[in-house]
RNA sequence: GCGAGAGUGGCGGAACUGGGAGACGCGCUGGACUUAGGAUCCAGUGGGGCAACCCGUGGGGGUUCAACUCCCCCCUCUCGCACCA
């Protein structure tokens, strides 16, 4: 493949270098806090630095500087920072592989990829750059974990958590997809183990109402925080133990007005009361038998759907208090002991996995709800109705049946109505070395202690053996472990648990706004100023995990007042995946584009502008190296035509013209200017940049058009300046897609100053003004003929004209015209009757 | 099962608020320039008839002068959650 040495393809190399450069050295990009100007805060998701990027990066940090720049050019000041997001689990995998410490891997890593970057000529204010494994980072992280401990906020207990056996450590909820790790793909197990919690709980409540006041957020990210959170409204009430007085069982319902059909309750088999219910010995060990049966099913297995349903009648029975019936007691492993309060009453006449257990163990079904006509009992009905068969109820619909159920509750003082999440508390405890230390000691005297502000940051030690057998490495390193306590002096042992990494991703937007301030975890004044971020872009895959941390952690900022922000993101967009051959890139299908090569073959403005043309950014994009081609031919063009014309377009004469347009001239320059109205609007409207750029890519085919036509009944003044006009708005208008090449032909129209000081183009409304009409005539609603019209002309006069067009009246030949419908500027539609 | 989104040429994708379906690009066909074309330029390109015309946006119904767009039913695909009481 002798590729390179293909003819006629501009200089790409030489001037991507180039104004890479001079924008770095006038630091172009640079930007401080101007209250004068309206500020703008671009942020795309900050890499892991893997070593390379892919072209996941290239995509989404070519749109994220197509707005920066955008935006720049709207006269916004723009923070548009970059770092990286350099703890993580493969640094220490690289250790254990090829025996590199984690911090030398990691710093080698950042040091290739920012050169990747920067070869993609991102306007980035590279003054700001951060790594989240510097120990001048993660002292902020520190101390607030300090703040949040003293509040309760972060604590830490002893519980079942998910374990990846593979990456030897707890995983959070959020972090297990479909019963796999998210990072290794490992099945995960459950483990019961000490560790960390962030109380994320807290704010289910409002993390919830704040999903309906982010409407620059797409609706489906919205929607998986929403169910993620899986807010319930029901009654928690008790049901007494037959024959054991003062003992009775506390279960948690959304229907309480379907407690009259009640008809058998259900523990978790893990639920604590068991144990005092059963005395018998041999019921005791039918237990243990249940329970370990359903403790060796593997999450994987407890996911999948429809599988029959496990349980174990007791001997002991309850009451339920609404009719005063006895009803039977089991375990069932469809109960879950992490929900409600672990325990059910079960109602198969409106619930079907009660309906399908009852079936299973031949328990009675009671229907409450009256059914609508022609129902047949096959299953559960949860639709609405009138209540029957339920005492008090009866005639009610189901919503006023909850609230009279709750009423009556209350009033026998039973129970209350009670709101339950889905969302758990976020284990932040990883049993790994690479990662920000967890500031707590353990002294034999005052027992569970943070360390001392004034000692942050506790550093991770730097010599560590990492084996990859298991347990936290930092447990070995003894002058790490071995420390004071921070209350009474004595020897004192160091947590050696690290942080989860998403800790850090949860507050580096904030640290952007003053990364080297070092009075604290950002300088107030200059996150007033920037934050919220205005437009943060990143990958679909964070739509609960990183967008759902950061926001708890910004409204835990919030509330310790160091900052105003409610939330840390006004608007997301989330982009699709880069696909090729049907699949998601990867090194094991084979089907992986290498941003460096692409770079080097086809230089970075082709590969920016093909990443933004093939596809609107939400959607996936198919990757297709004939479209990249396409993408390379159209640049090239465009360099040819202004450099073929480079003399006649310097000399254009910008001053007003003596005469007056002509047609042709009037005609182009509505397109210049439409061109401007649909680039504008495709950016600012839905971030449609294919669209946009499609549009300018009409614009040039009207230059050529243009170019080639013109004189003819034009004066040369009157050409040179509108191709002038139409080739410095192409420029402009291209700008933000692919920058290099444009400010290179913008300086060779003469100009001296950097394209991305200039106003973005505003479309002129007069130039937009038209004189005539095309008008489609249908007849009976199928298009007949076209006819011209002047755009003042009355309906009556559009009307008459479209009524005498030769192509329309054999259409109406023997045909009675029953009515016309005349849609202004558009359309005349002509119905007949025979 | 629940929730969200999507189905348009050979392909990626357009179509504002119900008003010309298929913009733009890729590919393909023919031509020009050429020693050559995988460079460049010109013309064409939904299907059928090769004319007048007819058909066509997953399928079926409906509303309307007019439906890719609105309503009802169904099919397929993608993503998320998944025994959450």
């Amino acid at each position: 493949m002798a590729q390179d040495d293909r003819p006629e393809r501009y200089p790409f190399a030489e001037i991507e270098g180039k104004w890479q450069r001079a924008w770095e050295d006038s630091r172009q990009f640079h930007v401080t806090e101007d209250p004068a100007r309206p500020k703008f805060y671009c942020l795309e998701m900050f890499p892991y630095p893997s070593g390379r990027i892919h072209m996941g990066h290239v995509r989404v940090y070519a749109i994220g500087d197509l707005l920066a720049r955008y935006k720049w050019m709207r006269g916004f000041n723009v923070l548009h920072p970059m770092g990286w997001d350099a703890f993580g689990l493969p640094a220490e995998n690289a250790a254990i592989d090829n025996g590199v410490h984690p911090a030398v891997w990691t710093y080698e890593n950042i040091k290739n990829m920012r050169s990747q970057l920067r070869r993609m000529g991102i306007s980035y204010d590279w003054d700001r750059e951060l790594a989240t494994c510097d120990p001048a980072y993660y002292r902020w992280e520190q101390l607030v974990f300090i703040r949040m401990f003293e509040r309760g906020l972060a604590y830490k207990k002893r519980s079942s958590v998910n374990w990846c056996p593979s990456c030897q450590t707890i995983l959070a909820n959020e972090q297990v997809e479909a019963g796999r790790c998210w990072r290794c793909d490992s099945e995960v197990t459950t483990k019961e183990i000490e560790g960390w919690f962030f109380k994320i709980t807290a704010y289910a409540e409002e993390l919830l109402e704040w999903c309906d006041r982010l409407p620059g957020w797409p609706e489906r990210v919205l929607t998986m925080q929403r169910n993620w959170i899986g807010k319930s409204e029901g009654a928690e009430f008790d049901l007494h133990v037959v024959g054991r007085p003062g003992v009775a069982i506390r279960i948690f319902t959304t229907r309480p007005d379907t407690a009259f059909g009640m008809t058998y309750a259900v523990l978790a088999p893990e639920h604590p009361q068991v144990d005092t219910l059963v005395t018998d010995a041999a019921e005791r060990a039918r237990v243990e038998a249940f329970r370990k049966e359903v403790a060796r099913e593997s999450e994987i297995e407890r996911l999948a759907a429809d599988r029959p349903k496990r349980g174990l009648r007791l001997s002991a029975r309850v009451l339920n208090p609404f009719t005063g019936g006895e009803i039977p007691l089991f375990l069932a492993d469809y109960v879950l002991m992490g929900y409600g309060t672990g325990a059910i009453m079960a109602v198969p006449g409106e619930d079907q996995r009660d309906w399908d257990f009852a079936t299973q163990h031949r328990l009675p079904i009671i229907a409450t709800v009256k059914r609508p006509e022609g129902w047949e009992e096959t299953q559960a009905y949860t639709g609405d109705g009138v209540k029957i068969n339920s005492g008090f109820l009866d005639g009610l619909p189901v919503d006023e049946a909850k609230r009279k159920a709750i009423d009556w509750l209350v009033a026998k003082k039973l129970g209350q109505s009670k709101v339950n999440y889905r969302l758990r508390d976020w284990g932040i405890s990883r049993q790994r070395y690479w990662g920000a230390p967890i500031p707590i000691l353990y002294c034999p005297a005052d027992g569970m202690v943070p360390e001392r502000d004034d000692r942050l940051p506790v550093v991770l030690p730097e010599d560590v053996q990492i084996s990859g057998k298991g347990g936290s490495p930092l447990a070995e390193v003894a002058h790490f472990v071995n420390a004071r306590c921070p209350k009474c002096g004595g020897p004192a042992k160091r947590e050696t648990d690290t942080m989860d990494t998403f800790v850090e991703s949860s507050w580096y937007f904030l640290r952007y706004c003053s990364p080297r301030y070092e009075g604290g975890m950002f300088e107030p004044k200059a996150a007033a100023y920037w934050m919220p971020v205005d437009q943060y872009i990143g990958g679909i895959e964070h739509a609960v995990l990183h967008l759902l941390y950061a926001r708890f952690y910004t409204k835990v900022l919030r509330d310790m007042g160091m900052t105003a922000a409610d939330e840390p993101f006004l608007a997301l967009l989330s982009q699709g995946m880069v696909i090729k051959d049907g699949a998601k890139m990867s090194k094991s299908k084979g089907n992986v584009v290498d941003p460096d090569e692409l770079i080097r073959r086809y230089g970075a403005d082709t590969a920016r502008l093909f990443s933004l043309f093939a596809a609107p950014p939400e959607k996936d994009l198919d990757w297709n190296d004939r479209g990249v081609e396409g993408a390379s031919r159209f640049l090239n063009r465009v360099w040819r035509f202004v450099h073929a014309h480079a003399d006649e377009l310097r000399a254009a004469d910008k001053t007003a013209q003596a005469g007056g347009p002509s047609d042709a001239g009037r005609a182009f320059r509505r397109v210049i200017h439409e061109t401007i109205r649909r680039v504008t609007d495709d950016i600012e409207k839905d971030f449609h940049f294919n669209t946009a750029i499609s549009a300018v890519m009409e614009l040039v085919n009207a230059l050529h058009d243009f170019e080639r036509a013109s004189l003819d009944g034009m004066g040369r003044a009157e050409r040179g300046r509108l191709l002038r006009e139409a080739v410095e708005t192409m420029i402009l208008l291209l700008g933000p897609v692919t920058p290099h090449i444009t400010e290179e032909l913008w300086g060779v129209l003469g100009h001296r100053e950097s394209l991305f000081r200039r106003p973005w183009p505003v479309a002129d409304p007069a130039a937009l003004e038209r004189e005539e009409v095309v008008i489609v005539v249908q007849v009976d609603g199928k298009v007949r003929s076209r006819v011209t019209v002047d755009v003042a002309a009355g309906e009556r006069d559009v009307q008459d004209k479209a009524l005498a067009d030769e192509k329309v009246r054999p259409w109406l030949d023997g045909r009675q015209v029953a009515k016309v419908v005349v849609v202004p500027g558009r359309l005349v539609n002509v119905v007949t009757r025979a």
